[in-house]
DNA sequence: CCATTTGCCTATCTACTAGTAGATACCCTG
DNA sequence: CAGGGTATCTACTAGTAGATAGGCAAATGG
């Protein structure tokens, strides 16, 4: 095991660099002649870090994951009240879109590509949404049991239901080029699980 | 102004297959020759009808969002009931969502890359989330004003959490490769809007 | 009936795609 | 010091991207 020599190593900045290209345009949107340019590498010097196009991409949605499934974890050490779980969600995603190159969850993104994606890509997409709608299904069960949320249907519809609004939500940001409408919408979305607070 | 020699002209065709190609896999997910392939002529050909790739996407919406205002202003003949309008709205899209070449909305697919999009594409992807936005703060404005909507925030920002919720839907019903949470989903919406009914 | 337009063709272009080959330099370990 | 691994480079491949030039045939219309 080398030693790491830079504190961000090359293949990290890699990796860095493809997620937000990916961010930005989707897994055709960009290509390795993109990713050398704002690294300052050169092509060839990718292919040593990450053989093909999909090797790359699918060790950055690994990593992608890890970090989502850490943040969450986070998420729920400082926040034991359901309800602040949900809040910091949202909030974590809101301060993401006023940074352009962080505007988009990537396995969203991606996932609108899907008829198009090389199969292990989609095999991560799925496997990030899966991950994503069991947590809020147990955060809204778990808020529902302590009478902070009150759900109009199962735990798991809810969630999905969540997990639609936000992706859909970035989407309109996007759309309309205005940050404030995922604000809008995600507030609704919690609102409309605490119809008896003020 | 020539006659139309076929009922369905070539430029018809090469619109219908890249929306259909768009709906796949986005702007630069197609190609030129994937057109000419399915349509059945020479890629130069293609660009006698649209000289470059924007004319043919930008054509291409301007017929889409004529098509979503017409079939909006029919589903409002054949619905006057604000609820079933939403309905109509939600079941047009469930159908959609079986057919592979149509399970996605085009501007909604393209708004995900807007930041890798021609301006002129922009323009038009926005002024579809505009026209969709208005269309339903209109339906929920008056379902409200007839008492068939319980409206937790304004009409306008709950037609937004609608939009994002339909859109988001789309993606996860892409994600897990699954139609039904489309539906789920979509369910939940409408629950949520008429929260005295059965 | 002939000039124009329309629609499609072949052939070609330049730029870019992912990916490969082979060389060079560096650093660590034995 | 020798050998092997790591990281990078230059130079290249085959293939594809969107786009262009020019030709040919059929339909259109004065």
């Amino acid at each position: 095991m080398p030693i790491m020599t830079n504190p961000t190593s090359t293949a990290d900045k890699i990796l860095q660099c493809a997620r937000s290209l990916i961010i930005a345009g989707g897994y055709n949107g960009f290509s390795y002649a993109d990713i050398a340019e704002v690294v300052g590498i050169r092509k060839a010097s990718i292919h040593h870090h990450f053989p093909s196009k999909v090797d790359l991409v699918r060790t950055l949605l690994e990593r992608y994951r890890e970090e989502a499934e850490a943040g969450i974890a986070a998420l729920e050490r400082y926040n034991p009240d359901p309800a602040d779980q949900l809040r910091a969600y949202a909030n974590y995603w809101a301060a993401c879109i006023a940074d352009p190159t962080n505007a988009f969850c990537v396995c969203a993104l991606l996932a609108s590509q899907i008829p198009v994606l090389p199969p292990e890509i989609v095999l991560e997409v799925r496997a990030h949404f899966r991950m994503l709608s069991a947590w809020l299904t147990a955060v809204l069960d778990k808020g529902a049991a302590q009478g902070v949320f009150v759900l109009a249907g199962t735990a798991r519809s809810e969630a999905e239901g969540f997990v639609a609004g936000v992706h859909g939500a970035m989407l309109s940001a996007r759309a309309y080029g205005d940050d404030k409408v995922f604000k809008v919408v995600t507030d609704s979305l919690m609102e409309k699980l605490m119809p008896n607070r003020s």
